[in-house]
DNA sequence: TTGTACGCGTTATCAA
DNA sequence: TTGATAACGCGTACAA
């Protein structure tokens, strides 16, 4: 087994001194042809590389990015990772990757861990714990602390920083109004509770859209789900709040919900009641993530761009990371939805 | 803007050693209760936290472990991925990430970049371009160099070290067996090329298991797919596929697909040609992710229990970090499928 | 009880 | 052309 090699050994090795040895394999011209061949040669041999750990040591900067997102296990956010990583990695850097899985005291410790030297700056995602907490003490810490930040998605007014967003607002009109183009009369909406600022948005989207398109508004058919169906349980409830819908408003031809699963479950809901999608009922999703692609029917659904948005909150950290510029000047990009027409609608 | 304080920066400030601050902190019991008061508040005040990078230089290990995954943008992965953090993050460890995206040089150069100092270890699944090539240099040196490796799912003969793996021959079995079972008699597969050795060792179950029920194979009912279904296009051609290898097996009634994809393809198609799942074909799939879940109907499908195998990789690594122990002594742990029954089956 | 010195691996500065 | 030294931040063995 032979143990990475460090300077200090192949600079015992050709019996020469340390300096040397670096400066021959940064191809200083301090130094000799002869003795950087020399050295190069044995450090190509023995395959150096120089210790990053050291490196960000000095440098005092680590050339890696943190993320902090609530959950992994979710298309949506595993596609902003490989965004990140994406351009991350073309610029040199690494991703270094926490959990907060929803939960605000998980979010805060994995902060503090990757804050203390390991990463360079963060690039996150809200939990919901936290933004029902209302707690954002963390995040405006890190950045006094001259620790840039990054948002993207769950964002929140309270914290100063750079912030990624989808223009929920515009995207859940986008949809809504597509359902009328397409003939729908009575769109029903299948939301999240408000403190989900998305879902607030989305809902807020929903009813603008009416409002221009001059439908009266219904409370009736706004359905305000209690979010996170992670157990069977929640998602036989969210059946049975959807089949109550629908029969209390045997009209309804349009149901625009605010997520994947919410659509995908509300298409079910529907074809077991003997409706057909799309001629009895047509329905649009946000997110856009396999099941809606290769759910029967497809599902039409408003995309995020959840890459892109990976992406650009890349960059702008980055670039934050490398320009020393004025600080106090944080920019909030709005990437705009794109609304993918596929089969559960006309 | 408060930076990170320093134990120099205390040590300035109260006018003692850089010794005597950091002792004080560390609770020694050498420094007077007096300082050791006095430091404890600075340093509470002003929020002193080691910094790690330091720590890591100075104990020659950076409690990091390095994932390398094909593709984050997947259900098994990031189930993985979620049980790595889970018992790294309970051992004190981060995890970051870096994605192959299939490619055998992105594989090579984030394993290098990682290895010079940035982790302590490695927990990585190889990438299908390696596999190909069989080309395993990279990993034996990096394992020779002393940085140990976990493998999970696509593991490799040719590399010693701990492998954590699904029993997908037992799981393939399985699932032919309760076709069998429920009364299917001519059972197709859906399979990978067989350099994806899982895709291999699963066409291997189907056969084994037809042969234990005295079935006659037949090599029209297998369907080798050029895998990564990445584009539409390749969805269509393989949609084209089942419809042949339904058409010209018109007696067709199991389906076994050794992922979910292509066994929701299959129901898909097999309902377009006017056939009733579970009635008229049967389906089972393999991974248990959110198609499976949510298909319609819902699918049949063994389990890999990828949390599980995340988190056992995490603990064989940790462990073998830890525990300077003979080394040569790696074990394979093999993660027991499940059969999880839905409504693609009788 | 406190402080000095050293080493982790690297680079930059300055002296030889 | 080469080498010694300091510094990045920390912990610890040893000296005072």
């Amino acid at each position: 087994m032979k143990r990475k090699v460090t300077l200090k050994q192949i600079a015992k090795e050709l019996d020469v001194s340390i300096s040397t040895v670096s400066k021959a394999l940064r191809n200083s011209k301090e130094i000799s042809e002869d003795t950087r061949q020399k050295v190069q040669a044995f450090a190509k041999l023995y395959n150096y590389r120089p210790n990053n750990i050291a490196l960000s040591l000095k440098n005092r900067k680590t050339k890696t990015i943190g993320i902090i997102i609530p959950e992994i296990v979710h298309h949506f956010f595993s596609k902003v990772i490989r965004g990140i990583e994406l351009v991350a990695n073309k610029r040199g850097y690494n991703v270094i990757v926490g959990l907060s899985n929803e939960s605000f005291s998980k979010e805060v410790i994995n902060m503090e861990m990757l804050a203390n030297g390991s990463i360079d700056g963060f690039i996150l995602s809200i939990s919901k714990e936290t933004l029902q907490q209302q707690d954002y003490h963390h995040f405006t810490e890190t950045i006094n602390q001259g620790m840039p930040i990054v948002m993207f998605d769950r964002v929140v007014n309270e914290v100063n920083c750079d912030k990624v967003i989808v223009d929920d607002l515009k995207g859940s009109k986008k949809a809504v109004n597509r359902l009328v183009e397409k003939g729908c009369e009575t769109i029903a909406i299948i939301t999240t509770k408000d403190y989900v600022s998305v879902g607030r948005l989305r809902t807020q989207g929903y009813i603008e859209a009416l409002e221009e398109n001059n439908i009266k508004l219904k409370g009736s058919l706004i359905l305000k789900v209690d979010d996170a169906l992670v157990s069977d349980d929640d998602l036989e409830f969210l059946e049975k709040d959807i089949v109550t819908l629908i029969e209390s408003n045997k009209n309804i031809d349009g149901i625009f919900a605010v997520n994947e699963l919410y659509a995908i479950t509300a298409m079910k809901v529907a074809r077991k009641l003997g409706l057909r999608i799309p001629d009895d009922i047509q329905v649009i999703g946000f997110t856009d993530g396999v099941l809606s692609k290769h759910a029967t029917p497809s599902l039409t659904t408003v995309s995020q761009h959840a890459q892109e948005m990976g992406e650009k909150s890349a960059e702008l950290l980055i670039n934050n990371l490398e320009i020393e510029e004025d600080e106090d000047h944080y920019q909030t990009v709005v990437i705009e939805t794109e609304l993918i027409e596929r089969n559960s609608t006309k």
